[in-house]
DNA sequence: GAAAAAATTTGACATATATCAAATAATTAT
DNA sequence: ATAATTATTTGATATATGTCAAATTTTTTC
């Protein structure tokens, strides 16, 4: 398997946003590579800066921060995701986030130098960061909205809506952290019915 | 006062994040126009697909939803700052969101057919596109943490300095449907201390 | 496959915030 | 200025969710 073979969902994914020159392409498949983590493996450790984003093939990974010595989920990721530490990539500084794989998960990864390169030198690659950008947009302004006005089951239903190939693979508690609402309560709203 | 005098203020808000050539500054000016809004104007309204963006130069405008009859805030903007129906600009569909001027306005705008042309031709301004949302970005993960996590008390306080120009004029009942609160509740609070 | 560890469920009780209703206070219009 | 409207405050009570503790179930390790 040669490594443009190695990257090819991934340019598909870039396809959907922009078209690929074949500079562009190549560009790419030298500097997006392949990488495993296993199940539990920790990706990202806050007291490091992030410089590398990435794009998962299979598996999960779950960005979370530690607050009073809890684990707080802020969000999964799963299937033609790019995961990283927002703040901590772009300005290249520590940030509160860590990044662990809930299942064993494949995935690419490239090194925001590379990244930057690519950037300065492929104006089309802006536009591809900008729009894949919007996406998350809404889904962000709709969470916010699902957290404040809706009761803690409300905010359960919505959540197997937006993960609704992934759900049921995320344990009670990391999703309880991810709602704002403690096991207990989310025990509970899982039993009634 | 000429053109390029009046867009002064937005014209130094993209150099601090791209150098601008005289041509882009000269095509800038040409497509952005100065509009007033009085004070409980509605500057878009829900039903029709939002073609411009507004870029603040005094003055509050606040984006919000209707939910069960009630006007729900969904985030104050000042000075510096874009507003739009993100969805609704860039997808050109139909979305939930109003807008509003809490207070008299001055500000600028850009239709999206303009905002376009730059794009496709000036690859600078896609990249100030992805670096002034990556700052919202940071803001949103913020938010969504501090309505997860937070008594309504310091949810509040987080408004405040979230909004530390603006917040003590924005009314009451704007700022709980904001924080997802009561009216009453957020009284009390303030009565407190 | 038994033992240990981790995750989930269940129970009793506490509390922050919502709801509904009414009283003030502040703005806006005549 | 006065009336009318709108915004804010206050009070009494209800309810969803949290907290703490223990029991059970599931998963992991040896």
């Amino acid at each position: 398997m040669n490594i443009i073979n190695t990257t090819e969902n991934i340019l598909a994914h870039f396809e959907k946003f922009i078209e690929l020159s074949e500079k562009l392409k190549s560009e790419l498949s030298q500097r997006i590579k392949p990488i495993q983590f296993k199940k539990g493996e920790l990706v990202l450790d806050a007291k490091h800066i992030c410089t590398k984003s990435y794009f998962i093939n299979k598996g999960i990974l779950r960005t979370y921060f530690i607050k009073n010595g809890k684990e707080i989920s802020e969000y999964f990721s799963g299937t033609d995701e790019w995961v990283n530490s927002p703040k901590s990539f772009m300005q290249r500084e520590k940030d509160i986030y860590y990044i662990d794989a809930i299942e064993t998960t494949e995935a690419y990864f490239i090194n925001v130098n590379d990244l930057v390169y690519l950037f300065d030198n492929f104006p089309e690659m802006e536009r591809y960061a900008r729009l894949s950008m919007g996406t998350v947009f809404g889904h962000f302004m709709e969470r916010i909205t699902s957290i404040r006005f809706t009761s803690a089951k409300e905010r359960y239903i919505h959540f197997q809506k937006t993960y609704s190939n992934i759900y049921h693979r995320i344990p009670l508690g990391m999703v309880a952290s991810y709602l704002g609402i403690t096991q207990e309560t989310l025990s509970r709203i899982r039993a009634e019915k």
